[in-house]
DNA sequence: GTCTATAGAGGGATAGAC
DNA sequence: GTCTATCCCTCTATAGAC
């Protein structure tokens, strides 16, 4: 499921390499269990008996348990923020559409690996300290180039807010808010969650126009 | 540390019952190590460690360790909302005042509290389940008053916002996200960011007239 | 209220056969 | 690539002396 917006969500190697599908299917596995249990109260006989195998088993795909929950968590952690803050930073396109699709495809994206991502916030301690100071620098940049555009968009008129940086922190937290409350099956679909959520975000915290008035 | 509102923050008995000082002592570092370790991290050894005794005198304090933390998260996180409700729901108040204070007051408690607060939310499903439950439960009514608060609001024109309950949701998301960034010693103290914020959200997100201005 | 000692289970990880 | 078997450690919790 893929919500609206400018770029399709990335998507690693299509194709998994032959042999390669063990190791996926021990991540897929794991990552359900951890995203219930917490990566602390899952063993690793859980995750082999949920895998159909045995504990030394999975040694021969992941050299630790840090290291399955880094495989698990750093990519997906990262991978939006990497591909996305070039388009986010295009001084050729207005600011306002530019946020909006962004914050579109942050609710979307994350929705879809909401189970990594809860993962990797509650237990990002966990991964081997290098992997989680990367986790948190990639979202560090993401937050001040955020900052940065709502900052360009207050200077050239478009946005109107006190505090660029605080209207950034604010704007992060709504998006990633959606992913601790919505429940599909209800009345609204995501997208229209997303539009509502970024519109709020958007016109409220931002100050921009209404979406259709440019 | 009260940051300026309606209500002072509510204190638990001033004087612990001679006796009571020590479980108080045990919960307080175990918080602390809980909170920088995370609760399935922290054993009972090391928790009686840095209490400074053994781990067979814990249980004379506290018969489990999920008590141990229940101890720790289910007062901090419900006190407020309970002891709140009643003033966000007094109709003798114009709504965006009562808002105003709720959120102002709420920034302040939770810093206050962080630590138990950031272990009450991360490690929720290792209480006893009753006590999980009713910590949910409280977190649900808080954000159901604020979202009925808000629609009295728009009914009476003093606020304006296309749904309450998802403007509650982000008013929620943006003042709880205070205290994921905050630092104290920056440039700005607590109370100047929790009123910036809260202006961000009341003026933004519910669409309030400015405060001085009614 | 604190101690020593220990039960009984489960943790991550490895050796080496197949 | 998966297995059996095992190492060594830590976990929560309890018994019973002082």
């Amino acid at each position: 499921m893929t919500v609206a917006g400018t770029a399709p969500a990335p998507q690693p190697a299509p194709d998994p390499p032959p042999g390669g599908g063990r190791r996926r299917e021990i991540a897929a596995v794991a990552a359900r269990l951890f995203y219930e249990q917490g990566y602390d109260a899952v063993g690793m006989r859980a995750v082999a008996a949920a895998v159909g195998i045995r504990v030394a088993s999975l040694y021969h795909h992941f050299p630790s348990k840090s290291l399955l929950l880094d495989e698990i968590v750093t990519d997906v952690s990262t991978a939006f923020i990497e591909t996305r803050l070039p388009a986010l930073l295009d001084p050729g396109r207005p600011v306002a559409p530019r946020i909006r699709s962004l914050l579109v495809d942050h609710i979307g994206y994350f929705w879809e690996h909401r189970i990594e991502r809860t993962v990797g916030v509650r237990d990002l301690q966990r991964l081997p300290p290098a992997r989680a100071e990367a986790v948190q620098e990639a979202r560090r940049r993401y937050q001040r180039a955020l900052g940065e555009v709502i900052a360009e968009g207050v200077a050239d008129g478009s946005l109107r807010t006190a505090d660029p940086f605080l209207a950034a922190t604010a704007a992060l937290a709504v998006v990633n808010g959606v992913n601790d409350w919505y429940k599909p099956g209800g009345l609204r679909s995501l997208e229209e969650v997303a539009h509502a959520t970024v519109e709020l975000v958007v016109e409220g915290i931002l100050g921009a126009a209404p979406a259709g008035s440019g």
